[in-house]
DNA sequence: CACGCGCTTTGATCTGTGTCAAAGCCGTCG
DNA sequence: CGACGGCTTTGACACAGATCAAAGCGCGTG
């Protein structure tokens, strides 16, 4: 096992490339776009990815801007949101580590973009990436696989916006989380919920207050716990999902 | 000009093979999956597409069911629903001419299709499409194209069922068939709406009442005309823009 | 460890849109 | 060409969730 950094291997035998440093460190690897990557495609997206740290709550990009870079979010969470002229906000998306972020975009980016606690991304430039994408076919097909699953995920979401009350939208986002938490490999039960009530509100349609509200609700019911750090124990998850999916 | 049918063109001489019959018929091409494609890779995709004409009204495929067949809509208009066990609806799209249906899905559809007109496809084996985008690259990276687009268009509808007033609603929808209508070379300004006020609303997460007397409201306004044949004269495309985007 | 600030919760009231009901319209079919 | 059936429009009223307002609460800071 290579111990030397490894980035800059060009011995010349493709088959004897090292995983890049970064790489062979990265946790979400097999939830990312890089999943499919033999070593010497991988080799090939570390050299054009830049990493980057950012604070909890620091804008990644806004929506309009020229989309030079693509991105995949290694750890933490971001959001992704839409604005109207008057301040009315819509979150289309929670990201958590693994998620590719930027597919929406063509020649800018169609929503902006903002950390919601501390995290990290791999950067990459678009047209390095596209050039990447057509020496790697696995890659671009690995693309297209996680776009439908954003697409399904958009039209739940398009569901649970056009169609349900504040009580199953709230019972479908704990679940949402959960499942999600469970697939990255976090905690699925307690679920951690980083994001703000505002945040939450913005994402389902909803007021600050009727979240709360409907929390409570859920709380007195007995169906849900709210523990210390943002943690929700889901006590009744049957109960949850009858509400989630009908009511 | 080759008069014959082409389909089975087996010369041996790539760059001589001519453009399939129905695929040179086919007058939404260059907004399809198909637009890239040269002579060849256009006999291959020919090769394995079934056409099939659908009347107004029928299903083409439901959720859940596996979903063995991709689709292009070459004519007519088609809507995508999912439904809640009580009956409730959302309509997440419609397509019209040139459009591919199924990016959302992976082993089972994500949602139903139903035609709204009579509406004709070129329907392939999903397992026959992966062989094709294997073998011709630029397919795939045209349908990850369209995949972004879809994706940004789920984000704007998002933006609208979460924040949008009923007035921004349908305001909204009429501008984007107008543009979509101009998009596939039909009349952008009376503007053809075939789907009936149920469909809309469903679409919009409104009931038909509310969708009818906003309806009537634009049109006490000024802002559109109710014609014959389901056509909408945007008679003030400013002010409808203006509601659109703000109020 | 007390203070202050921002977020969350709770309360009181309002309103846009839903619901229920009935009448109007229009194309189709006998 | 007249009556039937389904879609659309209009009306009266109800209600889920928004808005406005004011306490709580927790957490970082000095």
């Amino acid at each position: 096992m290579p111990t030397s950094e490894g980035r800059r291997d060009q011995s010349g035998l493709k088959d004897q490339v090292a995983i890049p440093q970064a790489c062979a460190a990265c946790g979400v690897r097999s939830l990312t776009v890089c999943a499919p990557l033999d070593n010497e495609a991988l080799a090939a997206v570390d050299a054009i990815a830049s990493r980057h740290t950012y604070e909890s709550g620091q804008n990644i990009f806004d929506e309009g801007e020229p989309s030079n870079h693509l991105f995949n979010v290694t750890q933490g969470t971001v959001k992704i949101y839409k604005l109207l002229a008057d301040g009315r906000r819509q979150v289309t998306g929670f990201l958590f580590a693994g998620d590719f972020l930027g597919l929406a975009s063509e020649a800018a980016y169609a929503y902006s973009a903002e950390t919601i606690t501390e995290a990290k991304v791999c950067r990459f430039r678009r047209g390095q990436l596209d050039e990447l994408l057509q020496r790697f076919p696995q890659m671009e097909r690995r693309l297209l696989v996680i776009a439908g699953h954003e697409l399904a995920e958009a039209q739940e979401q398009m569901l649970l916006l056009g169609r349900k009350t504040a009580k199953e939208r709230i019972a479908s986002f704990l679940l949402l989380l959960s499942r999600r938490a469970k697939q990255a490999g976090r905690s699925e039960d307690p679920v951690h919920v980083p994001m703000s009530r505002t945040d939450i509100a913005d994402y389902l349609g909803l007021t600050t207050e009727t979240v709360s509200r409907t929390f409570t609700k859920l709380k007195t019911q007995g169906l849900i716990q709210l523990k210390a750090g943002n943690m929700v124990a889901l006590s009744d998850r049957e109960a949850l999902a009858e509400i989630a999916e009908t009511d």
